[in-house]
DNA sequence: TCCCAGGGGCATC
DNA sequence: GATGCCCATGGG
């Protein structure tokens, strides 16, 4: 008999526009969507798991379908993360009803929550590995990279990738991670972020403790390989915070040029401007920018030419 | 051929 | 602090 746990489902919650983020048309090798669930393996505490999330109606319901899951806070508390599910989103609706341009993302996307990153040092693997390259071709580096080096778990017909560990990536040569494709930069900052895990340098825990999101942004900038816009997406991502916002990310400008006319480039300042009014809840804004530039699965991106 | 992708580091002034 | 260049590859 498989464990099984029942986690209510709060309101202003679509399962179903997070399994649409979680599937879009991308291969992210990190979990895997089945119809109306997503399965999905990690390691905990030494341990690895097959996890699958359904939907009965009132419920998300977690199948635990290979390995054992004995920390069940842990669970919750993951899951918790990754769909963002003890918040309260109506203030967010309300302040996207005062811009006559962006009310129509809550018509739109309602129920739409932020789906993170929980695993820290995966995130920023991730950050790295996705600096100024299309989506496409980050997750197939991304691909590659996991099942070369992430733990195996078959369960059924598929197999299923567990994120390296720090100490899988530390010790490899700058050449070695080039052979995945990406530059020399991008497979040092990989193998110096591995190293700080290792040590204990960076984790999450450190940065969770830090008072506020500027102090993180700025603890986080001095790694190497990360700057602005990797520091913003990882507090976005990784810690639930609300007010990041990636300057200069060609998704929030390509949303902000289709919505409102905002210029793509050279635009700080207006960019700044939309966003000032979103105090408290940038990070939302920023999510449901990106999930514009995106109507169904399968269709591609909306952008018109300049 | 050129420019752009969910950038960042570095040299240079 | 701002500016320009480099990185590597795929797609339009």
């Amino acid at each position: 008999m498989s464990q099984k746990y029942f986690i209510p489902k709060p309101s202003n919650f679509s399962f179903d526009e997070t399994l649409w983020f979680l599937d879009r048309d991308l291969d992210d090798v990190s979990h895997t969507v089945i119809g109306r669930t997503v399965h999905k393996a990690f390691r905990h505490k030494g341990k690895s798991c097959l996890i699958e999330i359904g939907d009965n109606g009132t419920d998300l319901v977690i199948t635990v379908l290979k390995g054992k899951m004995e920390d069940q806070d842990f669970l919750f508390q993951y899951i918790n993360e990754w769909f963002d599910l003890d918040r309260d989103i109506r203030p967010f609706y309300k302040l996207l009803r005062s811009d006559k341009d962006l009310a129509i993302l809550e018509k739109k996307y309602k129920g739409l929550r932020i789906v993170g990153i929980p695993d820290f040092f995966e995130l920023l693997c991730w950050c790295v590995i996705g600096q100024q390259i299309n989506l496409d071709f980050a997750y197939t580096i991304k691909r590659r990279l996991v099942e070369r080096f992430g733990e195996k778990l078959r369960f059924g017909q598929r197999e299923y990738h567990v994120f390296p560990e720090p100490k899988d990536i530390m010790n490899l040569e700058v050449e070695e991670l080039k052979a995945f494709q990406m530059t020399g930069k991008k497979a040092e900052y990989l193998i110096g972020i591995a190293g700080l895990f290792y040590s204990g340098q960076l984790s999450k825990e450190k940065i969770s403790t830090l008072p506020s999101e500027e102090e993180m942004l700025s603890e986080l900038m001095k790694v190497r390989g990360i700057g602005e816009w990797t520091a913003n997406y990882t507090i976005m991502k990784g810690f639930r915070a609300m007010n990041g916002v990636p300057y200069g990310d060609s998704g929030v400008n390509n949303a902000l040029f289709n919505l409102k006319g905002i210029p793509k480039k050279n635009n700080r300042a207006e960019v700044e401007a939309v966003f000032q009014k979103f105090e408290g809840w940038k990070t939302y804004l920023v999510f449901y920018l990106w999930r514009s530039l995106r109507n169904q699965v399968g269709l591609a991106p909306r952008m018109p030419k300049d």
